[in-house]
DNA sequence: TAGTGGTCTAGACCACCAA
DNA sequence: TGGTGGTCTAGACCACTAC
């Protein structure tokens, strides 16, 4: 009973007990296929696992060989901030702070590559009533047009554009700033306080959709399982 | 010339022009091996790879549908702060602040699930001469004896245990924290800056080897591109 | 130019799980 | 319990690249 993943695990107890060191060059896919009685290809699947890993670095004549530096990516998810609420089993809550169309800042125009008026709307996530995460969002309304008339004081932008909207690309950044006097007072934290931002911006084949910041509560921690 | 890649782009093309809207069920790996002319594997290896990258949701049976919320995952390299440095084409430099062996607090202790002295090493990691980031990291000696006799003045512990440490599993948690009067000292930065902090837990098949804390300077973004 | 990984095929059997 | 995706095989050819 030899799958692919009882492979992989056994390549990478290898890699961890240094019995393949880092930066050395493992055996063939043929040879290892004798010595573990399978297929080429089952070897391959395995050893193409623990390169998308980043345990592995293949090259074609070069042959295969340990990572220097192994485990290079943390995966994060990017949360609907309902869900992720409620899966800390808190009651979700939502408010509309804002919704007008207006020009947009000159950076934000030109991070989505689109001039004129855009639809502005910040809101309010919260987690058993508290201020969660404040959203403020600006939305190419020509790319997404369907969005002009959602009621977002019962939907959020959030939600709506991530079901709505099909994206093709997107950037994606974190990083932290100071609570300012109006921050301060919708998320009920300190003047000054150090706040984790998440700005996010996404695009379509031809255009920008939205670009997007999101300021978490004071003590918020992004995580991943590596 | 219909590569799996091909398949899986065509997949994609449908996904978002919405020829398979979200939550819809797509035709069997069989039926689309027909109408593209491949081999089922072949389309197996396309929706498999679209399926990891989180636009489809596979499973026996049920078949295969188009994920109601499309791209939940932002992949962060995690950097050796010499290349992410060097990368950006500045001059990188390090200054070893720290090195003791000591109790470490109890959270340290917890969360490696070990107790008595660790290492305790603090250093600064600069670009151009100024300072970039502030390492202030415990080491597990017990789990990597090796580094005892490392000269930490001229090779990193970041850079040292990245190749001589094996490890398994690992979490990481991106945050923010305001600048002390000891940080602000020494990143040059205002006391109360907020300033971007990553950490990052990792251990072996048995035990906790290094908990870090890494602070950036202000202004710093954790990026990447989904 | 030769060696290595990348991929495809046609067929087969299996594991899971919705109905 | 049957349909669907998951995986394996044996063989083949191809693409890249170190030498």
């Amino acid at each position: 009973m030899t799958g692919w993943q009882d492979i992989e695990a056994e390549a990478l107890r290898r890699i961890h007990a240094r019995a393949w060191p880092p930066g050395s060059t493992i055996p063939h896919e043929a040879d290892l296929a004798k010595e573990f009685g399978v297929a080429r290809a089952t070897v391959n699947r395995a050893l193409q696992a623990l390169a998308d890993a980043g345990w592995l670095d293949r090259r074609r004549k070069a042959g295969t060989r340990v990572a220097l530096h192994p485990v290079r990516k943390a995966t994060f998810s990017i949360p609907i901030l309902r869900a992720e609420i409620e899966g800390a089993d808190s009651v979700y809550g939502y408010r509309l702070l804002g919704r007008t169309l207006e020009e947009a800042p000159a950076p934000i125009a030109a991070r989505l590559g689109v001039a004129g008026a855009l639809l502005h709307v910040t809101a309010l996530h919260l987690a058993d009533g508290r201020p969660y995460a404040h959203e403020d969002r600006w939305v190419n309304v020509a790319a997404v047009p369907g969005i002009m008339a959602v009621d977002l004081a019962v939907a959020s932008a959030n939600e709506w554009l991530v079901t709505h909207a099909p994206f093709v690309r997107g950037d994606y950044a974190i990083g932290a700033a100071a609570a300012d006097d109006a921050m301060a007072g919708v998320m009920g934290a300190a003047i000054g306080a150090a706040l984790v931002t998440v700005e996010r911006t996404t695009w379509d084949d031809t255009a920008g959709i939205t670009a997007v910041r999101i300021t978490f509560r004071e003590g918020h921690w992004v995580r991943t399982v590596i």
